[in-house]
DNA sequence: CTGAAAGCGCTTACAG
DNA sequence: CTGAAAGCGCTTACAG
């Protein structure tokens, strides 16, 4: 038995020759390790959990992915939990963490201040914040810089020639489109433009969503107007519900999507919008939690990507590429 | 200790006033159960997997959805797979799911006959097939019938005027697919059009996946030609690239898309598509599991539900509603 | 209704 | 390099 175990966890101490008596006999008897016993004995399990504020967001997918694709070439199996932006999904996530005695842990928070999130790091889990900021000292966390987003889409519209704005972001404790409408107000605010031009709309984060957006700054707007979206799915309603009513994109309605998914290009109009490296995202974090699992000498980070303007034909064209500032 | 376990586990054995004061000092030691030394001792689990094709497709999470919906509901936490339709990650979480030793089991699977899977059923591992027909004898499964969303699909875009077809699909070896090109060949056969007069073209099922489709019916097709794709992503990219090569869509292709996805209506012509009970295909799937699990009684199903066309304007008007047949 | 005891399937020092 | 022994944190009959 301890034979076994050993051959299992630290083949260099077995004889070859035992160790290939083992294999035959593991395989023919269909032997499949029991989890919960070795994870039991040994005091740690090969697990890392992540929890995604949307999955039905591409965003999320595609960090997911990266996050996934570091794992397992680490010989790490992730669990994946939706919390879907409601505390109580994300509290139940995290309980069902803690009974795992996961060796890690990858969260994008729904609330700012999450007590569960303190008591599983104060707890001692390797916690790393995704796509949040948070202070070094805390912890790792990896995130996009959602202000400067903001102000690239806003400079872009400004330089365009759009001097009325509206922002359609989700509820308001989400803290990237927080951060992305300081960003755009900022923008207006460098040309000079009042907050009194600026139209808030908050949606649930999805198409549909957007529609009801676009329907609402219909009534609200004649046009021209310069209209930044918290991510694409908003923004494709948005378009959808223009054109539907007959209004032009981007002459009346300007549209900036965030993401740059791959369907922002499918649209009827393709959409201009913020590019975030979601893929790297997901891969750099994951490479920092297991840093932290695993290597005595971790130094906590604070990794902060730049976002990035894509433009398409929902902007007026402008003559200094906005992809380039910032 | 053993009274604490009763508290946990059966508290109808404890007596009310000790029940609180446990309750009291868990609460103030953090006490947070083990969850791998209550499985060990108690033999079981409270959790399914559930391995999912492509999770980058709508489809499946909304699949997520009803399973992760009915499983939180019976106390059920679910640990999610994504094989991405490649055999090797498949075998790999079937493989961690082994060693998990989770209670139950939602796949749906890459190949026809997947050894892995037949040794976990065999193992006695309660396991529902999503989304794939399977002998009753075998086990649960629930699916939705391709074949005739297929000839739907086909009987649609001959009521509508056409003679000449393309199928866009993934790779040869998704079931789903190959059965609704069955359909759409059968359907073609009804109207006496000869097997010639369809294209089939094979590709990633994305997004640029049915742009590059597109881009081949462009060289090989002058129209007016009947393109039934395998899913709304790929039906997406087809409609973009043809509109971006300035033909018309539906009067030079038609397009039938599958899934109706949210998307496929804000496409810049709204996409003709088949839809399917995502979310009921989740949640029956999950009942039909947990049921097994739980009831001694169980007896073994094969649900299958019919997919509905919702006609919109990536095809031509018909005067018999397609929705309402079959 | 409550406490002492064995055991779930492994891993890990520890002697040989 | 290999085997016997204790122990991981629980649950479950089993006596009291």
């Amino acid at each position: 038995m301890a034979t076994v175990s050993n051959f299992l966890n630290r083949p260099q101490l077995v004889a070859p020759n035992t160790g290939s008596r083992i294999d035959e006999a593991m395989r023919q008897l269909g032997y499949v390790p029991h989890g919960a016993a070795r994870q039991l004995a040994a005091g740690r399990s090969r697990l890392i959990s992540l929890v995604v504020l949307d999955l039905a967001n591409p965003f999320f997918l595609e960090v997911a992915r990266g996050v996934e694709d570091v794992a397992s070439r680490n010989g790490y199996v992730v669990t994946l939990f939706n919390s879907d932006d409601s505390p109580t999904r994300e509290q139940h996530a995290l309980q069902a963490i803690e009974e795992l005695r996961v060796s890690g842990l990858l969260i994008s928070p729904v609330g700012a201040h999450s007590t569960m999130i303190g008591r599983v790091r104060a707890d001692g889990l390797p916690t790393v914040l995704l796509d949040r900021g948070g202070s070094k000292s805390e912890g790792c966390s990896v995130a996009v810089d959602d202000h400067s987003g903001g102000v690239v889409a806003g400079e872009h519209l400004i330089a365009a020639g759009l001097r009325r704005f509206a922002f359609v972001g989700g509820s308001t404790h989400l803290q990237q489109h927080r951060a992305r409408l300081r960003g755009l107000k900022a923008a207006m605010r460098g040309a000079g433009i009042a907050d009194s031009d600026l139209i808030i709309v908050r949606e649930q984060m999805s198409v549909a969503g957007g529609l009801r957006a676009g329907e609402e700054l219909l009534a609200r707007s004649r046009g021209p107007i310069g209209v930044f979206c918290g991510n694409d799915l908003l923004a494709m309603g948005v378009e959808r519900a223009v054109l539907t009513a007959g209004r032009r994109v981007p002459d009346d309605f300007a549209i900036v999507g965030y993401d740059d998914l791959t369907l922002a290009s499918t649209t009827a109009v393709p959409l201009t919008s913020i590019a975030q490296p979601m893929y790297d995202l997901g891969s750099t974090a994951a490479r920092l939690l297991i840093d932290e699992i695993q290597s005595a000498g971790h130094q906590h980070e604070r990794v902060q990507f730049k976002p990035q303007l894509i433009a398409r034909d929902s902007t007026p064209a402008t003559d200094r590429p906005g992809a380039e500032r910032h």
